[in-house]
RNA sequence: GGGGUCUUAGCUCAGCUGGGAGAGCAUCUGCCUUACAAGCAGAGGGUCACAGGUUCGAGCCCUGUAGGCCCCACCA
């Protein structure tokens, strides 16, 4: 006995057998296999704080149908999972829990922080990747890595040491971005820009008289969005072209509240056009006055504390936060008269993307890694085509960043990271090593200290392309999977991660990481806003997955996007998708139904009626583009064309016209061909469907073969020659044109389908006679039809039958009663002048000398044909209409 | 300030190298026809933002305008 399918379709339960299923049969696993060529994707690998969202969700899904679509097609397919540490993040959360607890990070010391942060990572860390499973993701499990374990700690010592070698990674005193809430530098990339409503305090300062005293009549004034910097002003700078201020060269302003002189400077920095085009300079607190004292060889005086409090430099405002001691010395520069003005300004407020915090440029002893050499064969290769980027257009955003960018931040004031591999001996030497060094180098003593600092998370996660696989050592699975083929990621990391990842390739391994970046968008609410924990928007794939499925969500997800372009979610989507999902989980059923325990025989080619060639032949060209939008990376297109062929072609049309030779048992030879074409095809587009809908796919698969073998290691449909058939594909369609025009002319006419009609076919053309006589059976099926007849004049027919011109034939209904002859004639008319229109636009190109001769040939015969086939339409018609008329 | 992108049916979006405008949802009409009402059949609905240009031919290519969104820079 056939298995059978339940009555509905209910994702429930089933997806978790079947995930089980192809975990117990290692499907997912690939070894090296040098009789196959491998395709490769590493996941990007999701924070362990992490909980699935709708961009995993997506991301997976893409990867997901990518590494089934190349299994399928033969290849070696690697999904190489793993998960982050994400230092940063996972630290905050930590920090949070102790707070819970009344404890403090420092409390506890960095030894039990780390404890505590590992028993996190064991918690939590195998939370996403088993929410990933319920997507079905079909990741090589056994080869789950992590950022901090063995393997991967190996290969960012090695890293650091070996460009540190080099002088590429560096120690420096810089200006860099200051987190005061999370107590710890941070890159550029980490910087958000964000519009705030704040001030424009219009200040001015005393200059200094000959006696080098403020003046009590001179002073230049100019405006500062942060006026408690001024504590640490070493200058004011003026435009060295600036008129209006020739006579301030070379002297000085008395720096108030600090109560000392300072130096005007002329740099060309300074925007005349700008305020007053006088700018004080603070080249501890902000990038560009630290350029500016660089030239200009000023002091830099830092007057904040790592908490943002005011530092000893601040004289009586120590202790102060800076927005309190701000006010402050607002109200003492107004005492003293210096204030001018105060407007309110709405400027970009830098701020930590992970806390919000405004950040506080200052400078501080941190690591660096120099970029100016490291990027140039990540620029190359990204230029050369070497490396795809996919959308085209991302590779603007890629120079943008390339083109503009500075030294990177790589030392992070956190335990939970990798720690720097640098060692201080109190002599000053400085040893960078891949073990901890018996004693110093230098002075030989053996009381050394590693650097307190951990990496930037995504310095490890930049070489996750090729520590996944073993690198350092030279693995047989770095040699056989590096490059990978296809990374896909969202636009929004593409600084942070991929061109990080782009560069370490080249510089590690010599080689890229991958030869393709497929970017997604963001999934959007159905308002079109951003889902965040905040807004309280966001919707979660589980709950999705449990109430529709996974395949469901899978399809929504993929249907109608393009790469890179955001996309909305909304519940009517997903149960469309869920829906489809049971429109072919019933034809399947439809389909074992009617084979019983019988299997169908492949039939010989002439056993196949014209209909079954048509729907093989539509099956064979589907399987060429859907592989080829695939090949493409065109995944929204390529699914959309099996929708459409699984709803409307097979199962609208196909389905519905095999019945009748279903249901008799008098000729058995067709309806085998029939019921063989019926699996075929179903089998055929279930498999063009797997990778979108793994687990639907593979339940209607194993029972619809009655066997165990599994959709997901199936070859992948190829088109063959053997099912293109051209003549039955035009055929079938004439025959669907006549079916749908009988039919709309029946509900115009409000005849109800229970009332049958003969239906008489008349046609000059022998070929179009072959057709219809060939598809008699579906007009009683699908147009209602009591008999038909298909003939090669009008003669017997009665006058006022309804008449419907289509190409090459004219279809007759006679009905018994007498029809509308003024409403026939309406219709009639209606027709004619749709078809003059038609010849207009024809005639219109075709009497274009410049068409004719510039136009494809193929182009002009095509317009040529239509003419021709319109003309004799509209012949018909008139015909019609004076016959009706007498 | 620089760059990108979008503007297509009531809504959400596709539309691959330029060759007669599509889907899903929604709406209207008729059907519980033994795979499926999570369905079937039919219908209505679009000067493809606007203005130029290139072309035999433009939703698609070029220029400009208007509006929306995003990224980068950050004039203190």
């Amino acid at each position: 006995m056939r298995k059978e399918l339940e009555k509905t379709y209910n994702p429930k339960g089933m997806e978790d057998r079947i995930y089980q299923n192809w975990l117990d049969k290692k499907y997912f696993h690939a070894e090296v296999d040098k009789t196959k060529k491998p395709f490769t994707i590493v996941i990007p690998p999701p924070n362990i704080t992490g909980q699935l969202h709708m961009g995993h969700a997506l991301d997976n899904t893409m990867q997901d149908i990518l590494i089934r679509f190349k299994r399928m097609q033969g290849y070696n397919a690697l999904w190489q999972p793993g998960t982050d540490h994400a230092s940063i993040a996972t630290e905050v959360k930590i920090i949070e829990t102790l707070k819970k607890e009344g404890v403090s990070k420092e409390d506890l010391g960095r030894e039990k922080f780390l404890e505590r942060a590992w028993e996190w990572k064991k918690e939590y860390g195998g939370r996403i990747i088993s929410q990933l499973k319920k997507m079905g993701s079909s990741c090589d499990w056994d080869r789950e890595r992590f950022t901090m374990d063995e393997g991967c700690n190996k290969a960012v010592t090695e890293v650091f040491c070996k460009m540190h070698e080099k002088g590429w990674i560096y120690k420096g005193s810089r200006i860099i971005n200051w987190c005061p809430v999370c107590n710890t530098s941070i890159s550029d990339a980490e910087v958000e820009y964000e519009e705030q409503a704040g001030h424009f305090w219009h200040i001015k300062y005393p200059l200094v008289d000959e006696n080098g005293k403020p003046s009590t009549t001179e002073f230049l004034e100019f405006a500062t969005t942060r006026p408690e910097t001024m504590l640490g002003d070493t200058a004011v700078a003026i435009n060295p072209d600036d008129e209006r201020y020739t006579y301030l060269k070379g002297r000085k302003v008395w720096l108030p509240i600090v109560n000392k002189p300072i130096p005007v400077v002329e740099d060309s920095y300074v925007d005349m056009e700008f305020g007053t085009g006088v700018v004080k300079i603070t080249p501890a607190h902000d990038p560009n006055d630290f350029e500016v004292g660089k030239r200009h060889n000023l002091p830099e005086i830092n007057i904040l504390n790592d908490n943002a409090t005011i530092n000893s430099n601040g004289g009586k405002f120590e202790g102060l936060d800076r927005y309190e001691a701000r006010k402050q010395i607002v109200k003492e520069l107004d005492e003293l008269g210096l204030l001018v003005e105060i407007e309110d300004y709405s400027h970009n407020v830098g701020t930590h993307d992970r806390c919000k915090t405004t950040i506080e440029p200052m400078i501080k002893k941190q690591w660096f890694v120099k970029m100016d050499e490291l990027i140039k064969p990540a620029v190359k290769a990204v230029k050369d085509g070497d490396i795809k980027l996919v959308p085209e257009r991302m590779d603007k955003t890629y120079y943008n960043w390339t083109d503009n960018i500075r030294d990177w931040c790589i030392s992070r004031q956190l335990w939970w990271g990798h720690r720097i591999p640098a060692y201080y001996c109190e002599c000053g030497e400085t040893i960078v090593s891949r073990m901890r060094p018996e004693k110093c180098p230098k002075c030989g003593c053996t009381h050394l200290e590693q650097d307190p600092d951990t990496l930037d998370t995504w310095f490890s996660s930049a070489l996750w392309p090729f520590s996944t696989l073993g690198w350092p050592e030279m693995t047989e699975d770095l040699k056989y999977f590096y490059p990978t083929d296809v990374l896909v990621t969202g636009y929004d990391i593409i600084f942070f991660w991929v061109i990080r990842m782009i560069f370490s390739g080249f510089e590690n391994m010599g080689e890229k990481p991958f030869n393709t970046v497929l970017f997604h968008g963001l999934v959007r609410d159905s308002q079109g806003r951003k889902m965040s924990k905040s807004l309280g928007n966001g919707i979660d794939p589980l709950e999705i997955i449990d109430q529709y499925g996974a395949d469901a969500l899978r399809l929504t997800l993929i249907t109608g996007n393009a790469p890179g372009n955001d996309m909305r979610f909304y519940n009517e989507r997903v149960e469309a998708s869920r829906n489809f999902a049971n429109k072919i989980w019933n034809a399947s059923r439809f389909i074992m139904m009617n084979m019983g325990d019988e299997e169908p025989k492949k039939p010989l080619s002439n056993e196949l009626e014209p209909v079954d060639k048509w729907i093989l032949s539509k099956c064979n060209t589907l399987i060429k583009d859907v592989t080829d939008n695939m090949e493409k990376y065109e995944l929204g297109v390529a699914v959309q064309k099996v929708y459409d062929f699984i709803w409307d072609e097979f199962c609208d049309w196909y389905i519905e016209m095999v019945k009748p030779r279903l249901y008799s048992d008098s000729d058995a030879s067709s309806k085998n061909a029939a019921l063989w074409t019926l699996k075929h095809v179903c089998i055929e587009s279930l498999k063009l469907l797997h990778p979108y809908m793994p687990f639907v796919t593979e339940e209607i698969f194993t029972t619809i073969q009655d066997a165990e073998e599994s959709i997901m290691i199936s070859s992948w449909p190829v088109y063959s020659e053997e099912f293109s058939f051209a003549y039955e594909e035009k055929a079938i369609e004439t025959i669907k044109e006549a079916v749908r025009a009988i039919r709309n002319v029946r509900s115009n006419m409000n005849v109800a389908p229970s009332r049958k009609a003969e239906v008489f076919v008349v046609s000059e053309s022998e070929e179009i006679r072959k057709t219809f006589e060939e598809g008699m059976l579906f007009f009683s099926s699908l147009a209602y039809a009591s008999k038909v007849e298909v003939k090669d004049n009008k003669d017997g027919i009665a006058d006022d039958a309804v008449s419907i011109v289509i190409a090459g034939a004219t279809v007759y209904i006679p009905f018994e009663e007498l029809v509308d002859i003024a409403q026939e004639i309406e219709r009639l008319k209606k027709e004619e002048a749709r078809l003059n229109s038609e010849i207009a636009r024809s005639n219109g190109m075709l009497s274009n000398e410049r068409f004719l001769s510039k136009a494809p040939e193929a182009k002009v015969n095509e317009e040529k044909e239509k003419l021709s086939k319109y003309e004799q339409m509209l012949a018909e018609v008139k015909n019609r209409l004076a016959q009706l008329s007498k």
